[in-house]
RNA sequence: GCGAAAGUAGCUCAAUUGGUAGAGCUCCAGCCUUCCAAGCUGGAGGUUGCGGGUUCGAGACCCGUCUUUCGCUCCA
């Protein structure tokens, strides 16, 4: 569909993933709910693959590396450490005529010091005035300065009162009532203040008070810090090693947009590697070119990725670079690899008051990174803080990624078009349709036996309305990349013909063979044999 | 959040100035028996996103709201 407009082209796929049930809006009927999505009949088998075969690279082609799938709910604390509550966490509001957006503290705090400003002006003033002059005794006896320190007071501890009271009304009321207005435009026309915590919050137990607050992960990446030792000493794990899980995170976006790009409900799939401190940077370029490594074994393309290599860092990390995917509507993250140093395991550490470290004979060096003083201090110290290096997908980008690259419009010779989805075989929902050529003469019944063989191994469509080639046109366009059909000569001699998908070729094969052909041509071994 | 555009059948789209909501594809029941979406017959599917308003009359005009896409903004 080169010769469309990218915007047209986005359309056409998120109609493409309706029309042949891959993705519907959530509760449709209710006119949707923003940025949220469903998987369907399609979808989920898409979607189902493209994790197992993250989990097959991951887990089951390194030894050193194990799964476990943690809960969505965990103890508050958790995202205190993390860091999680404190970085969002801000009352904001924004100026409807400048549009500028600010924090309503700020504001507010920026009022207050206008009026100390006043005070210091006074205090000035009056130290010309006399001699001898006491500015603490001045302050405290002056009527004019005690009224501006009243009103301090009172706007911070009404201030105050409000935020705890998570009474944002009250907050843009103070803003009103101070005649704050906007630098930039200069007026007072002020949206409410709003709240824009990044984490969905519920509780647990039957009474909402602030006691029992809980969160709705906003990353998978904790469950795995906080299991770091559980899962070492059960598994009896050595460093080097990874933790890999996928699941379901959630985050209250204020702007979420772009089909699946960015949902508020969401698919990661993440892996935590431990290793020595110091050792870092060497595993983070490691993981760097093995992920890459497998987005290229998707066979997409080589041109549609690129590195993006972080300037400004996030607190945890010393290091950080995304493999960036050219969606249609440009390049965009699609996986993240960090070097999260020991912060994360530092912090559980403080946080929980559980040592999280791992004991080596052979290691001889600082700690961590916050204890780190001379060679003296950790000369019989054979123990350490692992350092972490993780990467991190999102599933739901990455299939609209696959889906995005696949789908394409062909055309064919006699001025026809086709519409095929060009997955890779083992990513496909099904991995062959089959159908009688005409619905009698008992090549249905063929067809069933056929099918009743396979199902075991296979994911199967079975089809025999229409004619054939329209069934072959439906399969295209959920990407099939076989179909066998059954004919005359089926009957007579136990062939059957094998139609690609990316082709459109033929070939008669033995309905004995079936089996094989399918099994290498569909499995993810050969996709997994290739990293 | 601000601005722009859009929302009509499962999908893609029509509907003159405000005057009876339609087509193609899809789907269903048959006929035909065909190897690349194209034959024949019949049928189903709609409170025009939702809620108000103006009007004798609204898919169209006005207000609100929801959803989507694009641009800005944001993205630990």
């Amino acid at each position: 569909m080169s010769n469309i407009k990218p915007e047209d082209f986005f359309k056409n796929i998120i109609s493409h993933c309706k029309e042949y049930g891959f993705i519907f809006q959530s509760s449709e009927i209710y006119d949707g709910l923003s940025a949220v999505y469903d998987y369907g009949q399609m979808g989920v088998e898409l979607k189902k693959n493209i994790r197992d075969y993250w989990w097959k690279a991951m887990v089951q082609m390194h030894e050193n590396i194990v799964g476990i799938d943690t809960a969505i709910f965990m103890h508050p604390t958790t995202w205190k450490a993390s860091g999680h509550v404190d970085a969002f966490n801000d009352p904001l509001i924004d100026n409807k005529d400048s549009k500028k957006r600010y924090r309503a503290d700020v504001l507010i705090e920026e009022h207050v010091a206008k009026i100390e400003d006043k005070i210091n002006k006074e205090v000035e003033k009056a130290a010309k005035r006399f001699e001898n002059f006491d500015a603490e005794m001045f302050k405290s006896t002056n009527g004019r300065v005690k009224e501006y320190q009243d009103k301090i007071e009172a706007i911070n501890d009404r201030f105050k009162t409000a935020l705890n009271a998570n009474n944002l009304e009250e907050v843009k009321q103070i803003i009103l009532d101070l005649e704050i207005v906007c630098p930039v435009s200069g007026t007072k026309n002020w949206t409410d203040v709003r709240q824009f915590n990044l984490m969905f919050n519920t509780s647990t137990g039957a009474v909402t008070d602030e006691t029992n607050i809980i969160y709705l992960r906003p990353e998978t990446a904790q469950g795995i810090f906080v299991n770091y030792l559980n899962v070492q000493k059960t598994g009896r794990m050595k460093i080097p090693f990874g933790i890999a899980q996928t699941g379901k995170a959630f985050r209250n976006e204020i702007v979420a947009r772009q089909f699946i790009f960015r949902m508020r409900e969401f698919e990661q799939m993440e892996m935590q590697f431990f290793v020595k401190p110091g050792t870092e940077m060497e595993w983070y370029e490691y993981w760097k070119k093995a992920r890459l490594k497998w987005h290229l074994s998707l066979g997409l393309g080589v041109e549609k990725y690129r590195f993006h290599d972080h300037l400004k860092l996030a607190h945890y990390a010393n290091a950080a670079a995304d493999i960036e995917h050219q969606f249609p509507f440009g390049f965009k993250e699609l996986e993240g690899i960090h070097s999260r140093t020991d912060f994360d395991l530092m912090q559980h550490e403080e946080f929980s008051g559980k040592k999280l470290q791992y004991f080596d004979q052979d290691y001889t060096g600082p700690m961590n990174s916050k204890l780190a003083k001379t060679p003296e201090d950790w000369k019989d110290n054979h123990s350490f803080v692992p350092y972490v290096v993780e990467t991190s997908v999102g599933l739901d980008r990455l299939f609209l990624a696959v889906l995005s690259s696949a789908l394409v419009e062909e055309s064919l010779e006699g001025g026809d078009t086709r519409t095929v989805l060009n997955l890779p075989p083992a990513l496909a929902p099904y991995k062959a349709a089959i159908f009688p050529l005409v619905k009698k003469d008992g090549l249905p019944e063929l067809a069933e036996s056929i099918m009743k063989d396979l199902k075991f191994d296979f994911m199967l469509a079975y089809d025999e309305k229409d004619t054939v080639g329209k069934r072959y046109r439906r399969q295209d366009a959920i990407g099939t990349p076989f179909c066998i059909t059954v004919d005359h000569q089926s009957l007579e001699d136990k062939t059957v013909t094998i139609r690609h998908r990316d082709t459109m070729k033929q070939d008669r094969v033995a309905i004995s063979e079936l089996h094989s052909i399918l099994t290498e041509k569909t499995s993810m071994q050969g996709l997994l044999k290739g990293l």
